[in-house]
DNA sequence: GGAGAGGCATC
DNA sequence: CTCGGAA
DNA sequence: TTCCGAGGATGCCTCTCC
């Protein structure tokens, strides 16, 4: 690859380029086509350009990039754009380039302290203003992570593989150890496909986690794995990932943040119970109540990216580190060998109690009876594990299935939100209230927009509008009349919600067209649910 | 010095 | 984190 | 199968405003 591309000159390419291709690819629905658009719109821009241009198109990586926590969201663009509709930016000449815009975000990113919020806004509206409704609608988009054009992750690697000429696997393989897009599009077309396969694990380059798939039910998960599974208790907490060299200990979180200022506790746990002088493990940490028992998620996140008054919550939320699995020994990889193995050497590598709960099961009642202790002592659920299965960085693979019972309640929906993209012109996020039989009314206890099919939003839609009480913004109030049963993981205390309460990962189920909302399940009924969850956990300290 | 808004991370 | 749609 | 985009609740952080 050489240096710039032909015909931009000194100036180089104009960021409107990069927005018309955005266009081209929003309207462009084959997933081939796509990869070939982007990537050879990549091959055109040259090296200096090309990863400028990979980082603002993959909204997710803009935040990888060294652009890591922009600062900017949907408020301060409102502003800016005001600012750029008001100023006189116009007259600060013609389109920005690609290069112009990472710049100025790269510095809209860097900027701290008092001010900084004016700066940001001053820099967002310098660029807007020299831009064009098409551009600035990609552009607005690109800010706020999510262009929605179809290209993330997945394809976006593809397209970097084809500009610089190399294998696609090599580029997956090195996202999946690096875990930032801009660096892979910066050595494929830097050292080439070497330069991509020549990437190592190495302590304290922390590499995307293997992500587990879900199981439809204890037994289908056993025979996927040809009837034998390991079996580990899930347990509700942060995904850690534990470095190691000599005295050195540095833990990432899932999305590779360096969080071990906010885990001292975490640390010492790590340097008293891992043994070998280099060392890459798979972990999770929970918050760990008096009794022994887990306490709920909620009060983990008290403690997990704290980076005020660390040692005082230490004694209040005191953590535990659970591991299980080796990713890298003195100075192996690990990754190819089968789980099997790959225990073994974890189980030499640290202490009894850093371990997590484990079985081997082949046949399904000792699924279901691990599975029971695992709820009973709190946690979430349980991982069934192919005993040959390798450590796939990165990706989400059925060699990890996890189960994890829902319960249900039946809630009336009392209002709706139009919903965007895909889901426009319906009303597609759903807040659900049960009924209060202090009040005779309903409180809210969650939103969902999950569970319906499109034919379904569009029924559902026409079925709400004619019990439609009012409309303000986005949201449209309805008299109760849909009963839906919602499944979900968990009952939450809720800040925000007038009950009390909030439902983790609610979904809908069905429509309950045989049940009047005079019928649905009480805040009383949700009370029930929070307090049976408490006896399994621990409770948090006040 | 404290409250609130906005942003980002976890799940 | 969950779910449905599309290639 | 794999990828994508629709959006959920929550808690801490930084910055701004009063």
């Amino acid at each position: 690859m050489g240096g710039g591309s032909l015909g931009q000159g000194i100036r180089g390419t104009p960021f409107s380029k990069l927005a018309s291709l955005c266009a081209e690819l929003e309207g462009t629905s084959g997933r081939r086509e796509k990869v070939r658009l982007l990537g050879e719109f990549l091959r055109g821009l040259g090296d200096r350009e090309a990863i400028p241009a990979i980082s603002l198109l993959s909204g997710r990586a803009l935040r990888g990039s060294g652009l890591r926590a922009l600062g900017v969201g949907f408020r301060t663009i409102q502003r800016a754009m005001e600012r750029a509709g008001r100023g006189q930016a116009a007259l600060l000449g013609g389109s920005p380039t690609i290069s112009e815009v990472f710049e100025a975000l790269r510095e809209a990113a860097s900027a701290s302290g008092e001010g900084s919020m004016g700066r940001r806004e001053r820099l967002l509206a310098g660029l807007l203003g020299r831009m064009g409704p098409i551009e600035r609608g990609y552009f607005v988009r690109m800010l706020l992570g999510e262009t929605r054009i179809g290209v993330v992750e997945g394809m976006a690697l593809e397209a970097i593989a084809l500009a610089a000429g190399v294998d696609a696997r090599a580029a997956k393989r090195a996202y999946a150890l690096l875990g930032d897009l801009g660096e892979v599009a910066r050595r494929a077309l830097g050292a080439g496909a070497e330069g991509l396969w020549g990437i190592d694990i190495t302590p304290f380059r922390p590499i995307l986690p293997m992500l587990a798939d879900v199981a439809s039910d204890p037994a289908s998960a056993l025979a996927e794995h040809g009837g034998k599974s390991a079996l580990e208790f899930k347990l509700d907490g942060a995904r850690v990932q534990i470095h190691k060299r000599g005295d050195a200990i540095r833990i990432y979180s899932r999305r590779l943040s360096d969080v071990t200022d906010s885990l001292p506790d975490v640390v010492d746990l790590a340097s008293s119970g891992i043994c070998p002088e280099e060392a890459v493990l798979d972990g999770e940490v929970v918050a760990i109540g008096g009794d022994g028992r887990p306490l709920p998620f909620q009060t983990l996140m008290e403690r997990f990216k704290r980076v005020h008054d660390v040692g005082r919550m230490i004694e209040r939320i005191p953590l535990r580190l659970f591991l299980f699995d080796a990713i890298f020994v003195n100075g192996q990889s690990l990754i190819d060998r089968p789980y099997e193995r790959r225990r073994e050497i974890l189980e030499e590598c640290c202490s009894r109690d850093l371990l997590v709960e484990r079985a081997i099961a082949s046949g399904a009642a000792e699924v279901e009876s691990f599975l029971k202790r695992a709820m009973e002592e709190g946690h979430e659920g349980i991982v069934a594990k192919s005993l040959h299965g390798p450590y796939s960085p990165g990706t989400r693979s059925r060699d990890w299935l996890k189960i994890k019972p829902s319960r249900t309640l039946d809630l009336a929906i009392v209002a709706a939100e139009w919903g965007h993209g895909r889901r426009s012109g319906w009303l597609s996020n759903y807040h659900l209230a049960a009924r209060d039989p202090r009040t005779g009314g309903f409180s809210i206890v969650g939103k969902t927009f999950k569970g319906l099919t499109d034919e379904e939003f569009e029924e559902m839609t026409k079925r709400l509008l004619g019990d439609r009480i009012s409309e303000s913004g986005r949201v449209v109030k309805v008299k109760p009349s849909v009963v839906v049963e919602v499944a979900f993981d968990e009952v939450q205390r809720s800040p925000v919600y007038a009950s009390g309460f909030a439902l983790r990962f609610a979904r809908i189920i069905r429509v309950r067209d045989d049940k009047d909302p005079s019928e649905c399940d009480t805040l009383d009924r949700i009370e029930e649910i929070y307090e049976e969850q408490l006896k399994r956990k621990g409770r948090p300290n006040p």
